[in-house]
RNA sequence: UGGCCUGUAGCCAAGCGGUAAGGCAGCGGGUUUUGAUCCCGUCAUGCGAAGGUUCGAAUCCUUCCAGGCCAGCCA
């Protein structure tokens, strides 16, 4: 080992923090992962948390884990526990306590007052609809509201009022004064505070009225000692309201203030990272829920069989920039791929089975044992134990009755196939049902072939698995196909339409007996097959499939 | 002539005036008891387009084109 770090890839951020740094703008770098609770995390968000968490860890700074809660009519604790539980299984730890937008709602209120006192904030009785008519759209105007020029001392009365549930919700809604002509919309005096009677999962009843994210955020992170604020792309407008609340506030006006940078979210093909939109498959049961296999959500991937490891290599593979992008599947695959391809214990499993009637073997019932390597690349993962007897299951698309061509490396009659850690079997013939259905294959062993090639010369090019009939567990197999038909389904009008029916298919076949002692997110190799991890709900022996081994040589 | 942002290979992405990194995918070959892995080789006379500045431009300037985001009392 190396006493070199490993280089991590640059972006701009790094680019900014390296300046940042050498200009002695900040003595260490402080980040925060700011989740709002109201569904559960994607791969989308694993960026941003390999992103912020990462960056502390590679600078020796901070990044704190921090609750975006500020409207309680969307969050709710559940969502908070898994956001925990998602952050920890991917190797992060926050500094510090966990942190909330709520914890300042205090101090928000009080910062709000220091606006309404230097005229900076009003309190607004325009409908939500007038609101809208007075904003003006993209390419006109607005005009100032009606209530623009009460005086402090009238919006300090009158906010008090807010918050002590004076007003019913909707009736008013404190607002920034900021300027109505702004080519940026959200400059055009925008709402601080709004009233809701809803129950805060933190906050209980305490309050009735609730910041707004530009608001709350900015100052949340000015609070917390933030340096680098980073969010995506379409927050970049936002930024000038973030500035603009810390510009004026006495507390933040100063140097070492926060700023924030945007970098563009995660698209990846053949499925989508709205929260929204996830919610509605939850809610409208077209997945299990948040944590189906088929689901780009943390924990669906957990559930799939995906490493820590694999995401936050995938991560960094993506990399980080402004440019709006969609992400080929490849890149994920072949990241954990990588993984597991190192780490994944290989094992066999026989996912369509058909019996193998070895018609040379003793007919007495005896089966031996085999050790075969665990990893055939690393010794050291040592061997476990296999059987061989008369009747074996091996995959029913492993044999054809005719060889089909001569790329053919699989069981035909007449054809040799070394069955993997065992013998070479030649085919002999089979048994068909009424309708033609191969229902048993009879073959013979070549009984000085274990663990050696043939003394006569011979070759034998195929390789097929296969398990012992007396000895296999009977297993459920999982097989995830993508959870969309087209490769943006956030694009279309009505992304239910487009789902892929075929996403999910059940098979019942075979594996080898150690296997029943499998543990939910231990990676394994079947080989020939891919990589699968036992599933961490069901009851008896399923075993979902992460990812299928390359193949290139049918494409 | 509303504002902001972005265009480097099929996908992701470095590059910041000195002559196009890397990964994924692809292609060719070698090893192999997984059609896997591994190994070797190959893959942009070109950086959205056109002009200009310069000894020299993906990098600077001008114009144009394309795409994304913004009109929640959501985040």
């Amino acid at each position: 080992m190396s006493d070199t770090p490993v280089e991590k890839p640059v972006n701009f951020i790094r680019n900014i923090i390296d300046a940042d740094l050498a200009e002695n703008k900040h003595d260490s770098i402080h980040t925060r992962f700011p989740p709002e609770p109201n569904g559960y995390l994607h791969i989308g968000h694993a960026k941003s948390i390999c992103l912020n968490f990462g960056l502390a860890q590679d600078y020796k700074g901070q990044c704190n884990l921090r609750f975006d809660d500020t409207n309680p009519t969307k969050e709710d604790m559940e969502y908070v526990e898994s956001i925990k539980k998602d952050v920890q299984w991917l190797g992060f730890d926050w500094s510090g306590d966990i942190c909330y937008s709520s914890n300042y709602f205090d101090k928000f209120y009080q910062y709000a007052m220091e606006l309404i006192d230097k005229g900076l904030a009003y309190v607004c009785f325009l409908n939500a609809e007038e609101t809208r008519e007075y904003r003006g759209t993209l390419k006109e105007a607005g005009k100032n509201s009606p209530y623009r020029d009460t005086t402090p001392e009238e919006n300090r009365a009158l906010f008090e009022k807010m918050k002590a549930g004076e007003f019913e919700e909707g009736k008013c809604v404190l607002r920034a004064k900021i300027d109505m002509a702004s080519p940026v919309m959200c400059m055009r005096d925008p709402a601080l505070y709004r009233i809701r009677f809803a129950h805060h999962h933190q906050t209980g009843d305490a309050w009735c009225i609730y910041p707004m994210y530009d608001f709350a955020h900015c100052i949340s992170d000015a609070i917390e000692g933030i340096t680098h604020s980073l969010c995506t792309l379409e927050f970049q407008d936002n930024r000038r309201l973030y500035d603009w609340f810390l510009d004026h506030l006495e507390d933040f006006n100063k140097p070492d203030r926060p700023h924030q940078y945007e970098f563009s979210r995660l698209n990846l093909e053949y499925t989508m990272m709205s929260k929204r939109k996830l919610h509605q498959l939850v809610d409208d049961k077209l997945v299990e829920g948040w944590d189906d296999p088929r689901m780009p959500t943390i924990s669906g991937m957990r559930r799939r069989g995906y490493s820590p490891a694999s995401i936050r290599d995938f991560a960094e593979r993506v990399g980080i920039s402004k440019v709006d992008s969609m992400t080929d599947m490849a890149i994920l695959e072949a990241a954990v791929r990588d993984d597991l391809n190192v780490n994944a214990p290989r094992t066999m499993g026989v996912i369509d089975p058909i019996k193998v009637i070895i018609e040379n073997y003793p007919e007495n019932g005896s089966i031996e044992t085999i050790d075969a390597p665990v990893h055939p690349q690393n010794e050291s993962m040592g061997t476990r134990q296999i059987h061989f007897g008369r009747e074996i299951y091996i995959d029913r698309a492993d044999f054809e009755e005719v060889k089909p061509n001569k790329k053919f490396q699989r069981l035909a009659i007449d054809k040799e196939v070394r069955l993997r850690n065992a013998y070479i079997i030649n085919g002999t013939r089979c048994d068909k049902d009424a309708d033609g259905n191969i229902t048993t294959i009879y073959a013979t062993y070549d009984p000085d072939t274990l663990g050696k090639n043939p003394e006569d010369g011979r070759k034998v090019k195929g390789v097929i698995h296969f398990v012992e009939a007396s000895k296999a567990v009977p297993a459920e197999f999982r097989l995830y196909d993508r959870l969309f038909t087209v490769e943006n389904p956030a694009k279309e009008d009505d992304f239910e339409a487009v789902l892929n029916p075929n996403s999910l298919e059940i098979k019942h076949g075979f594996v080898e007996p150690a296997l029943t002692q499998a543990t939910p997110e231990q990676g394994y190799q079947f080989e020939r097959e891919g990589y699968f991890c036992r599933d961490n709900k069901a009851d008896t022996l399923v075993f979902n499939k992460t990812v299928g081994l390359r193949e290139v040589w049918n494409k």
